[in-house]
DNA sequence: AATTTCCCCAACCGCAGTCCC
DNA sequence: CGGGACTGCGGTTGGGGAAAT
């Protein structure tokens, strides 16, 4: 991403036009729109590669373009650069957006930042694509509390689990062990390292306060992310036509969460992964938990009507965030209701 | 098969911040 | 110090492909 890292990027280095500069500026006339065309792409690369970026109004002229500095720059950064990361969002830059997210908000090129290769553009369009998406699914203010502690709660471990689950397989594919999601490995186990060696999460970078539920739960990230390069990701181990990695697993669609969960207040265990942590590390959505539910009741016998209607395949879960279990879940603690029948947007 | 609707994402726009003259 | 030029950021739009009807 394009930031001021030392404060200095946008800082001229030379006087503000030169005469070469100067003897490219007729050539700005009937500036082009829309959609770069290959030849746009190439001239733009080969005059970047030989010249250099910045100073993008120069550069469009002087390189021929009849495009504006803001399309150019936009152009490089956004898709010709080289170390452009392409294909899906994996499930470790999912759960960063989403950390990264609820701490900072729409502050997009920061949160790009932590992503290497990916644009704050990119990140943008993933929030405003799929989580909103979601967000209106469950009639839910993308901004609400509700949908923050919904993202908190129910998302984020999911995808912590999946990451973890497919660690694990990985590693006992690796080692020529059969092995299941149910594996030893405990997300509840892990603790705030600030050894780890991904600096950006959990340790209070940037100067920001990290505490709380954000503290723990970023040590969960690093731990995630501490062995975590796009080259060795779990889940973009397969590439697309033109060799881009893609997730096979990139969208918060198709796991099967496995309820009920302990009855306790706030021990609120998962499956799969334990998501023990939240007892000690995360504060338990006010009341959310405690409602008088019987989670040890089985799910169909609470919700007939519904879970039948979502089994039937109302509820396309294959290509939703929330499956039948997670929506019943809501309704009744956050008062969202789905909407999986029908399109709100 | 044709049409409509939906969804994704590249690109644009406006604004604010920064730098230099 | 003010003003113009430039850059970067976040919000928004619209084209095109996919899915649904």
């Amino acid at each position: 991403m394009d930031v001021d890292v030392n404060g200095g990027s946008r800082r001229r280095t030379s006087s503000r036009s030169t005469s070469s500069e100067q003897s490219c500026e007729e050539d700005q006339m009937d500036l082009r729109r829309g959609p770069w065309t290959v030849e746009e792409d190439l001239v733009l690369i080969n005059y970047i590669a030989n010249h250099g970026e910045g100073r993008w109004n120069s550069l469009a002229r002087c390189a021929g373009l009849k495009r504006t500095g803001k399309s150019c720059r936009l152009r490089w950064l956004n898709y010709l650069r080289p170390d452009v990361r392409r294909g899906n969002i994996t499930l470790e830059e999912q759960l960063l957006i989403l950390e990264l997210h609820s701490r900072w908000g729409n502050r997009w090129s920061k949160i790009a930042q932590h992503l290497p290769g990916r644009t704050d553009n990119e990140i943008k369009n993933y929030w405003r694509t799929r989580v909103q998406k979601h967000a209106k699914q469950l009639k839910c203010d993308v901004n609400s509390k509700q949908f923050k502690d919904t993202m908190r709660y129910l998302w984020m471990p999911r995808l912590m689990e999946r990451i973890q689950a497919s660690s694990a397989t990985a590693a006992a594919t690796t080692i020529g062990v059969s092995s299941s999601a149910t594996s030893t490995t405990s997300v509840g186990n892990f603790h705030r390292n600030n050894n780890n060696n991904f600096p950006n999460v959990g340790t209070g970078h940037d100067g920001v306060l990290v505490q709380g539920v954000t503290s723990d739960f970023s040590g969960h990230l690093a731990q995630i992310n501490a062995n975590y390069t796009p080259e060795n990701s779990s889940t973009a181990n397969s590439c697309d036509s033109l060799g881009n990695q893609v997730s096979p697993v990139s969208d918060l669609t198709d796991y099967c969460y496995n309820l009920p969960i302990s009855g306790n207040n706030q021990n609120y265990n998962f499956q799969g992964g334990q998501i023990g942590y939240f007892s000690d590390s995360l504060i338990s959505p006010s009341g959310y938990f405690n409602q008088g539910l019987d989670f040890n009741q089985p799910m169909d016998q609470q919700s007939n009507q519904w879970f039948d209607a979502t089994a039937n395949g109302v509820v396309d879960q294959s290509e939703n965030l929330w499956n039948a279990e997670d929506i019943w879940f809501l309704q009744q603690h956050f008062g969202c209701s789905s909407s999986n029948n029908n399109n709100s947007m």
